[in-house]
DNA sequence: TTTATTTCTTAACTTAAGTGAACGATTTAT
DNA sequence: ATAAATCGTTCACTTAAGTTAAGAAATAAA
């Protein structure tokens, strides 16, 4: 399971055993349940995590009602808001699968980065990524009707579909899980 | 004029006279037209922008339309995205307005950052406030309708309203620019 | 200054998303 | 195993955005 920890870090920057081990030593892992809410609206955390297996979200409650506006899956990492701002979180996070992740904070870190100045190194890779892709995202999702939007998924993360309950899909696409239904009727209406 | 990039520098590292001059010399202030465009669909620069004065806006031409996807203000910094991944880019940039700017590229940011390496520590924690300022302005885009997101814009940025054409306002906001002018005067109506 | 072009608004009509409700299917809890 | 809750879909209806077109206003060009 750390493999795909260390797969993910090799894209970046490159371990000695030592450091592999000085890692593993810090007990990062956690096997967390489906359902699991790992952070909640209001809460400060420090908690930062990366996903090994499983799927989580982000979501938002506005007027009782659940917002979501992002899912993490396997190899992909989240630092909530937050952990940066020290203020109150604005959302929640919580488990859509059974989820296997690792969940480190800023003390960790501050005494690997020590031990280690490659962790700096690649954190600001990943900030900098990060922050390029986000602006795609963004960019592609304000260009886009909830159709294209919808298409655009099925193209690039075909398992979301799969995996996510459709109302939570819905809510991420920015319409309501009827909207969905209905857009996914009429473009089998379309390619018949 | 650079007395606003100083200002700007100001806000995450502070600087020697040294250093300030040696920014100066780099005569990286450019003077631009309204109009001007500062990189087209296509082309491969390097160049990353900082406005001083004025206003410039991110678009694309999807279907010979141009959709809007951001404006970048005094005080505001752009990297476009094809000079983090070195391909020709995805979108155009031109000036809203006359505008004053730095224009800088990397080869230059070498130089900089091997003698003040400062400037590196800058640069990771903007990159780092960029993305999380970006994360949550595509969550409120996510969650919210064309007119919440027209009031929060009244709220947040009232200067734009006045300073840049509806037609773009309402290619940024994702709608086009007849729904605009209709949503607003049913705003209207509601208050009275 | 006059002309041409672009921009903004309004209107009528079309299309798609929001809403409320119903129903079966699935999942969860007891 | 059964009951309860959640979930996905469909329907009819409402509301808002897209589309096409036209005209007024503002801007830029000649």
């Amino acid at each position: 399971m750390q493999d795909i920890l260390f797969d993910f870090i090799a894209k970046y920057i490159s371990l000695t055993d030592d450091e592999r081990n000085a890692l593993l030593s810090l007990d990062l892992f956690r096997s967390v349940k489906k359902g699991t809410i790992l952070l909640k609206e209001g809460q400060k955390s420090k908690d930062v995590y990366f996903i090994l297996k499983g799927c989580i979200r982000k979501y938002y409650i506005i007027n009782g009602e659940e917002k979501t506006t992002d899912f993490y899956t396997e190899m992909e990492g989240l630092t909530p808001h937050c952990v940066t701002n020290n203020a109150p979180s604005e959302y929640f996070i919580s488990c859509v699968e059974d989820t296997i992740l690792t969940v480190a904070n800023p003390d960790i870190g501050v005494e690997i980065n020590a031990k280690f100045p490659k962790f700096d190194i690649m954190c600001r890779m990943l900030s900098e990524e990060l922050l390029a892709k986000e602006q795609i995202n963004f960019d592609e999702f304000k260009t886009s009707s909830p159709e294209q939007r919808y298409l655009n998924l099925v193209q690039k993360r075909p398992d979301l579909i799969q995996r996510v309950p459709q109302h939570q899909l819905a809510s991420f696409l920015g319409i309501k899980p009827q909207s969905l239904s209905r857009l996914r009727a009429r473009i089998l209406e379309k390619k018949s």
